[in-house]
DNA sequence: AGTCTATCGT
């Protein structure tokens, strides 16, 4: 069950979080301080004078704003300097210098440098440097403790400002709070707050990474009704949701859309649109969008290449993929690890490992290191052509070279040994993998349970599925449909029934995939009334059965010799473009060839 | 005067 925390309850939350006036109010929250640099004692020296004090002030500022500034160290060394002066520089240099190390993602630093200006310093907060905070901290994915120096902030009497609220807006995005980000919009345009075009476009943004794309067009519509002016960033962000959508051409409408106000697409505008089309076959107009690109003068670069390399790849057309990088090193780029990887990961599901691995050792060679994704891809293809060893051998040399396998290749090589049949080796990797510090997700439970439900191993899997149930895992209808799926197989249709009933109460939408497992489960043991049921049900519940349905059920009719409901069975399918497949069409053939005089199945399917 | 976001890739 989704539980919605609105703003105020937030905000009541965080009351208790902060009972000091202080603008720091997590005590649980460690933050490490900077480390003490040695060079500012030398700068010292050349700051004695008003003259000097001013010149290193203005070149500080020069730095800052001309993004000169690179390391933190240089950073640090203007902030302790700054700190020596008598009388202090004003808080907007050092708001200008704290904007440049949270640039540098140096989050820690800069909340551990604003509570030192604030104890040592006894400079006084306001809201520019409180804002620094607060999005140092919704970069941490803090986004709870930048709630309460809001509520410090109000405390102390500060107005929060429009930046204030888009640095919260844009955290909860980051943190997949999209829900929270647009009521905290509604509830700031409600109280009279600000929000401007920046606010919206974080949350426009936040909202098609959530795959929201409807809702952010609609908060697109709005920033055009008030005359926002919505930039390209903002349409192109929209195209991209879009298409990753499947509505390639509404994006591409929005595209001449936004052409028509007179903000011509740029190269990531370009980029989104032809990578959606390729997505979706459309490799013509995907072709002509590059033309029309490069004749606009928009030239592609590595990475907008990759991106065609990868789809390229992905839809096997390795021949092209290869010619594109061609044009790359023609245009001087040089192909990345992202490059490599497309290849070497499309040649692995093509069990085509002796050229994955030409692919790999070339990237070595070329002084592109391989990295944590190019060996699980290799582990991967392995494991496909069943080579459990060379893929824990890999392993091995993954770890030796300094990386640490993360979740997806620990649950590649469970699938790996369930693969090869021997799902007890794939629970002991699933049970010790927390060792080498990673945990479990909901895609590594699915391939452990599957594996051991499809090795006839149900009890070891309900016992985990147990387990599963008790930790904090939020278990989705995929890993009960596996669960179902096994207690049907094992012939536990009662089991698999009960829990089935017990779904919705757990909040979870059976889908067209649990009916069909339940209706394969019941076909199966020649329960065709009860299958029958549970298919009109799925359509009174507003669950359209699918192709696969229709066949599962299919198959048990034939199987118990029921023509007659077959035919008006397979008569439906027809009538909805479903066809049949090859199980279904086998058991159907089987059934004719020992059944010659059935003259009824055989003319609704080869009508004369 | 200083704080916010910035779209595309394994």
């Amino acid at each position: 069950m989704l539980r919605r925390i609105s703003f105020l309850s937030c905000f009541r939350l965080l009351h208790h979080m902060c009972t000091t006036t202080s603008p720091f109010p997590s005590p649980a929250l460690h933050i490490p301080l900077h480390s003490h640099c040695t060079k500012s004692t030398n700068i010292n020296h050349e700051i004695q004078s008003h003259s000097n004090k001013t010149q290193f002030l203005n070149f500080m500022r020069n730095q800052c704003k001309s993004g000169k500034l690179k390391s933190i160290d240089e950073a640090l060394n203007f902030f302790h300097t700054m700190a020596k002066m008598n009388p202090l520089p004003s808080v907007i240099d050092f708001t200008l210098l704290l904007g440049f190390i949270v640039k540098m993602k140096h989050y820690t630093t800069a909340i551990s440098l604003v509570k030192e200006m604030h104890s040592s310093l006894g400079i006084k907060p306001d809201t520019f440097i409180l804002n620094v905070v607060i999005n140092s901290l919704c970069h941490l994915k803090l986004v709870a403790f930048g709630f309460s120096v809001l509520g410090t902030m109000l405390k102390l009497g500060l107005e929060p400002s429009v930046v204030t609220f888009t640095i919260l807006i844009n955290g909860l995005c980051v943190k997949g709070d999209v829900g929270r980000a647009v009521e905290l919009v509604d509830h700031v345009e409600k109280t009279g707050y600000r929000s401007d075009v920046k606010t919206y476009g974080v949350l426009i943004n936040g909202l098609c990474k959530m795959g929201k794309t409807s809702e952010a067009v609609g908060w697109l519509r709005k920033m055009e009704e008030r005359n926002w002016n919505p930039n390209v960033v903002v349409y192109s962000t929209v195209m991209d949701g879009l298409c990753k959508d499947g509505l390639v051409s509404e994006a591409l409408g929005l595209c001449l859309e936004m052409s028509g106000k007179g903000i011509k697409p740029n190269l990531v505008t370009y980029t989104c649109l032809i990578q959606g089309l390729c997505n979706f076959g459309r490799w013509k107009e995907a072709g002509s969008l590059l033309d029309e690109m490069m004749k606009m003068g928009v030239m592609p670069d590595l990475q907008s290449l990759n991106i065609l390399v990868d789809v390229l790849c992905k839809e096997g057309k390795i021949m092209q993929a290869k010619s594109v990088i061609g044009f790359m090193i023609l245009v001087g780029e040089v192909p990345d690890v992202f490059t490599y990887n497309s290849l070497i990961d499309r040649y692995c599901l093509q069990n085509q490992m002796d050229e994955a691995t030409r692919v790999f050792e070339l990237m070595v060679s070329r002084g592109c290191l391989p990295d944590i994704v190019a060996y699980t891809s290799l582990i991967h293809g392995w494991c496909k052509i069943k080579n459990i060893n060379k893929a824990m051998h890999l392993l091995d040399e993954m770890i030796k070279v300094g990386f640490t396998p993360d979740v997806v290749t620990w649950t590649t090589l469970i699938g790996g040994f369930c693969q090869v049949g021997r799902p007890l080796a794939a629970k002991e990797l699933f049970l010790n993998m927390h060792k080498y510090g990673q945990v479990p997700n909901l895609q590594t439970c699915a391939i452990i349970l599957d594996g051991l439900c499809k090795s006839q191993l149900l009890s070891e899997a309900l016992s985990l599925f147990h387990a599963m149930e008790k930790s904090n895992l939020d278990l989705n209808i995929v890993i009960y449909s596996i669960i179902l799926d096994g207690m049907c197989s094992a012939g536990k249709l009662n089991t698999a029934l009960e829990l089935f009933s017990c779904l919705p109460a757990k909040g979870l939408q059976i889908n067209v995939y649990a009916y069909t497992i339940m209706i394969n489960g019941f076909a199966k043991q020649g329960l065709l009334d009860k299958a029958e049921d549970l298919l009109s049900n799925m359509e009174e519940n507003g669950c359209m059965p699918d192709s696969c349905t229709y066949n599962v059920f299919v198959q048990g009719l034939v199987a118990e010799r029921e023509i007659a409901r077959s035919i008006k069975y397979l008569t439906m399918m027809r009538d909805k473009g479903f066809s049949v497949d090859a199980t279904t069409t086998e058991m159907i053939i089987n059934y004719l060839s020992t059944n010659q005089g059935d003259n009824e199945l055989r003319e609704f399917l080869f009508p004369k």
